[in-house]
RNA sequence: GGGCGGUUAACUCAGUGGUUUAGAGUGCCAUCUUCACACGGUGGAAGUCACUGGUUCGAAUCCAGUACCGCCCA
């Protein structure tokens, strides 16, 4: 086809004049309006296409937008945009989790500026009261996720308590109730008194704190003497059952099997031994409060010991508590130490560093308690889940995470999922309350299955947030239905997450996945990063070094934010992020602009090249030939590195070629014939630059969608949109060896030249001739061919060549290349001392690099042993290196011939 | 206590196959307002690759240990 022929363009289509700064705020609202009004991050399902999948990690209904999701959705929104440009049917689903203890604690909190609480409202309106307030503020992310440029599938947007979603979890519920992997037991679980639920076991942080450790003394029933335990929580005696002392322990030997009198409340409890007493601890010997301890749980459930729950749902001491209840557990704490002190059985205290859960939602200390609570019976998920990693169909990226989610899965306990709140899925059991029987069914029972009876009440208790979310890659897709989606979509083909809920999410989805779908949920799980501030300090509002996505958005513009984040998201570290880094790059958008600017500027619209679509013959200019050829490589190693998650390198290799190459040199080299009036010339070097251009900015897009696509628009001969445009592959026609060899020596002789010039202080603008020796035909015939583009990047007016052995220049500075000498003559304006003391650091320099050589080339176990293209390559230093430093003395001696006349 | 990771230029980091004159970005210094960009160009200074030992012809890189920092689990 000729370029005439394909340069048929819509009449829209003309070069408007870019202005001379990006202006992002205008282009990045109109780009995602029209990518959405288009319809483009539409699924369309198309069997003949291979799929590629994703479900966004749901952030929180009640959340903002902080820089961990800006992170993590730019990632994701890169590895859509690449396979949808790549050819793939692609699907991203978003959605929000209705994050049920945060949700309800903001309405709560706004019920109370009302002075209201939600035990005023009842079940009903207040739930009622949340979904309002869902309507109205919740999924503000959702719009902000849009202002990052995220690419999801907007129609398909799920909430986790959605009525599908809502099916999904109940028909899981039934079916693992059924299956026996569901039950409703006594034990003990972690209770925050904020919130007034139950936890699950990683919703509980340990932070070390400093606490008191005292010895209180219980006395021995027959008055014989008395026992000393040491605890930490003091009112939690209230509830012993029991002292225990390691069997072994000689000290205790004889108090084993006797009675104990326990004071303030006067009940008789045994001494026990347990092999798990540690005989160090404290006295040797430990109370046991069965109903608030881990431990001492286990440990009646080993001896038939009797639990006493001293707590109500608020920590606040209850009746069991006697002449304490009322009080709040640490009134009480208080109340208790001076008691016992007043009748001397406080022994001592002692600073002691303890670990206290908190509650991960609100901090609070959550308190060890025995109650009813729904658990998940783990170890029969969790083996597939396991097994599904080790073997490989689920990849962890980076690997290193495997040992850590083994070591997990392995140590799982029982997954407490009741909690006692309002907002959430209610727990599908209802209680008969004739005959007891607990009623769990997918439709509300009408009548008890056990007695027919109609007095059934569902369970109070909803179920934990991650159980639906647990089921969210399926659940998204329609199940419990067997829908297309399913089909096509399932597995996923990546989850993008933060590594900090890899046990709470991506491990749960993995049973879940596994269970019900027979087959993993995902066959890559990338885990990023934690951002942290530019000393590496968590981000906290407290802390007040929050960078916040959508103000740095507002102040550099989306692109400049995502393509920061995207350098900085290298494998396996922590991301230390300043404002400055999004400055620096937004400073890369704007020379992307630039150059664009520039190109288009050259290019006659009429009469402009073909866009994608190679030149008919390959240029004959070694400097186009060798960006077509740097073009082609740095486009496979963008891919590479697509594929294999390492985002960081995918920001530096186009960011290096892209300013590095294309704008420093490429782009300096063709400015002339961009500009001239040579014809072929023009059009070829425009074709070239605009080549480069082009699939320099589709490598681009998935970073940097909205520059990219504002410049897309600029370009002749463009068709539809960047974002749905062809991503580039490799062209192997353009690799050219030649070339880039050629173009890397010039390079090396115009930087020499320059630093020459800078260092003389030549005005960069003034024009100086030249002479060179060349050491080679090659570089001869280099030096002959490149000396316009010597006089373009190096301002050479005049070039001489001289061949070896002829007369070398007096007086001037040098330039001493392997395989050429270039002489800058400069009568009276070279500082003969200033040169021969570069020469001096020069050769300085180079001997002590000979010396390495020869040492290694001398040693005969290097030559026997080291593989022949080693040898041959410190054989070919080692020549360099000599005829660089003769040609350095040769010079040195010209010059202090100089000196001397 | 167990596990994982880090320590390379002033700062933030690459260097995942051992032999390369150890790189980049930012910052800094000098210089230039040359008709894409001063959000720019050009040049420059700057590193005992944390420490100790080992393996090897050869170690920033592999192994062992030490120190310091960070995270996770109990």
């Amino acid at each position: 086809m000729s370029r005439k022929e394909c340069s048929q363009m819509p009449d829209e289509v003309f070069i408007k004049a870019l202005p001379k700064a990006y202006d992002f705020s205008d282009v990045e609202t109109r780009w995602y309006q029209e990518w959405t009004r288009e319809e483009l991050f539409r699924v369309q399902i198309d069997p003949e296409r291979p799929a590629f999948s994703m479900v966004i990690p749901p952030p929180n209904v009640t959340g903002v937008l902080h820089i961990g999701h800006a992170l993590n959705n730019t990632l994701q929104d890169i590895l859509v945009r690449y396979k949808r440009m790549d050819g793939y049917n692609t699907l991203w689903i978003p959605g929000t989790d209705h994050a049920g203890i945060a949700t309800q604690n903001v309405v709560e909190r706004q019920l109370a500026q009302e002075g209201k609480s939600r035990h005023d409202l009842g079940r009903e309106k207040f739930i009622e009261r949340v979904w309002d307030w869902k309507a109205e503020s919740g999924g503000r992310i959702i719009g902000q996720l849009k202002r990052l440029g995220c690419s999801c599938d907007w129609s398909r947007e799920r909430f986790t308590m959605d009525e599908g979603l809502s099916r999904a979890v109940r028909e899981v519920f039934v079916r693992l109730y059924e299956e026996g992997l569901i039950y409703k037991g006594d034990y003990i679980i972690n209770w925050c008194p904020r919130c007034h639920t139950a936890l699950a076991d990683i919703e509980v942080e340990h932070e070390p704190s400093e606490g008191r450790l005292w010895y209180m003394r219980y006395p021995l029933a027959d008055g014989s003497g008395f026992v000393t335990v040491a605890t930490t929580r003091p009112e939690t005696m209230l509830g012993d059952t029991a002292v225990a002392v390691n069997p072994g322990d000689q000290r205790y030997r004889d108090m084993i099997g006797r009675d104990i009198r326990l004071p303030l409340v006067d009940r008789l409890i045994p001494v026990i031994a347990d092999q798990e007493v540690d005989p160090d601890f404290g006295t040797g010997a430990v109370k046991v409060t069965p109903a608030h301890d881990f431990n001492d749980f286990e440990m009646a459930g080993r001896h038939g010991l009797p639990s006493i729950d001293i707590f109500d749902d608020t920590a606040v001491l209850n009746r069991e508590a006697g002449p304490y209840s009322g009080l709040d557990r640490y009134e009480g704490r208080k109340r208790i130490l001076s008691d016992l002190k007043a009748q001397g059985l406080l022994e001592k205290e002692e600073v002691y560093s303890l670990v206290a859960g908190q509650c991960y939602r609100c901090r609070c200390v959550v308190e060890p308690r025995l109650s009813k609570q729904w658990f998940v019976k783990v170890n029969a998920l969790a083996e597939p889940a396991l097994g599904a990693v080790k073997d490989g169909r689920t990849v962890l990226v980076p690997s290193s995470w495997e040992r850590t989610y083994y070591e997990w899965m392995t140590n799982i306990r029982d997954w407490c999922i009741s909690r006692q709140i309002w907002w959430g899925h209610r727990i599908p059991a209802w209680n008969c309350g004739d005959c007891g029987e607990v009623n769990v069914a997918r439709e509300t029972p009408e009548t008890c299955s056990a007695c027919g009876s109609r007095k059934l009440e569902q369970e109070s208790d909803v179920l934990d947030t991650w159980f639906s979310s647990a089921l969210w890659p399926f659940s998204t897709l329609g199940w419990p239905d067997d829908t297309p989606e399913l089909n096509a979509f399932y597995p996923t083909s990546v989850l993008i997450t933060s590594f900090d809920i890899l046990f709470f999410w991506v491990a749960r989805m993995m049973m879940m996945g596994i269970h019900f779908m027979d087959d993993v949920p995902f066959r890559h799980v990338y885990l990023h990063a934690l951002v942290r501030d530019a000393h590496g300090k968590k981000m906290s509002k407290s802390t007040g070094n929050v960078i916040d996505p959508l103000t740095v958005m507002d102040r550099y513009g989306t692109d400049a934010v995502r393509f920061t984040l995207t350098a900085f998201a290298a494998q396996g570290r922590d991301i230390k992020l300043a404002e400055e880094r999004i400055e620096g790059y937004r400073h890369f958008v704007n020379k992307i602009w630039n150059a664009a600017r520039l190109v288009l500027m050259n290019v006659d619209q009429q009469d402009a090249p073909c866009l994608g679509m190679p030149q008919a013959e390959t240029p004959k200019d070694p400097a186009e030939q060798w960006i077509l050829s740097r073009l082609s490589r740095v486009t496979e190693n963008v891919r590479k590195a697509l594929d294999e998650f390492n985002f960081d390198v995918v920001a530096k290799e186009l960011y290096q070629f892209f300013w590095h190459e294309y704008c420093d040199w490429y782009l300096e080299l063709a400015k002339p014939a961009l500009s001239g009036r040579d014809a072929r010339r023009r059009d070829e070097a425009t074709g070239t630059a605009l080549t480069v251009l082009d699939y320099s900015l589709r490598l681009l897009h998935p970073v940097m969608p909205f520059v990219t696509e504002e410049l897309w628009h600029y370009l002749p001969g463009r068709k539809g949109y960047i974002m749905t445009a062809r991503y580039p592959r490799p062209m192997d026609d353009w690799r050219n060896e030649k070339a880039e060899k050629i173009i890397q020596k010039l390079m090396e002789i115009v930087t020499g030249v320059r630093n020459v010039r800078s260092e003389l202080g030549i005005h960069p603008g003034a024009r100086i001739d030249i002479l060179a020796i060349p050491h080679s035909p090659d570089v001869k015939d280099l030096l002959r061919s490149q000396e316009e583009a010597l006089g373009i990047l190096a301002r050479v007016k005049n070039l001489e060549i001289i061949d070896q052995g002829g007369e070398r220049p007096h007086g001037a500075a040098t330039v001493i290349l392997d395989d050429a000498e270039i002489f800058i003559p400069l009568e009276g304006l070279v500082d003969l001392k200033g040169e021969l003391r570069k020469l001096a650091k020069q050769e300085e320099k180079l001997r002590k690099e000979l010396a390495r050589t020869e040492g290694k080339l001398r040693n005969e176990s290097f030559l026997s042993k080291a593989p022949e293209e080693i040898i041959t390559k410190e054989r070919d230093k080692e020549k360099r290196f000599r005829t660089r430093l003769e040609k350095i003395a040769v010079q040195r001696e010209t010059l202090e011939q100089l000196m001397e006349t």
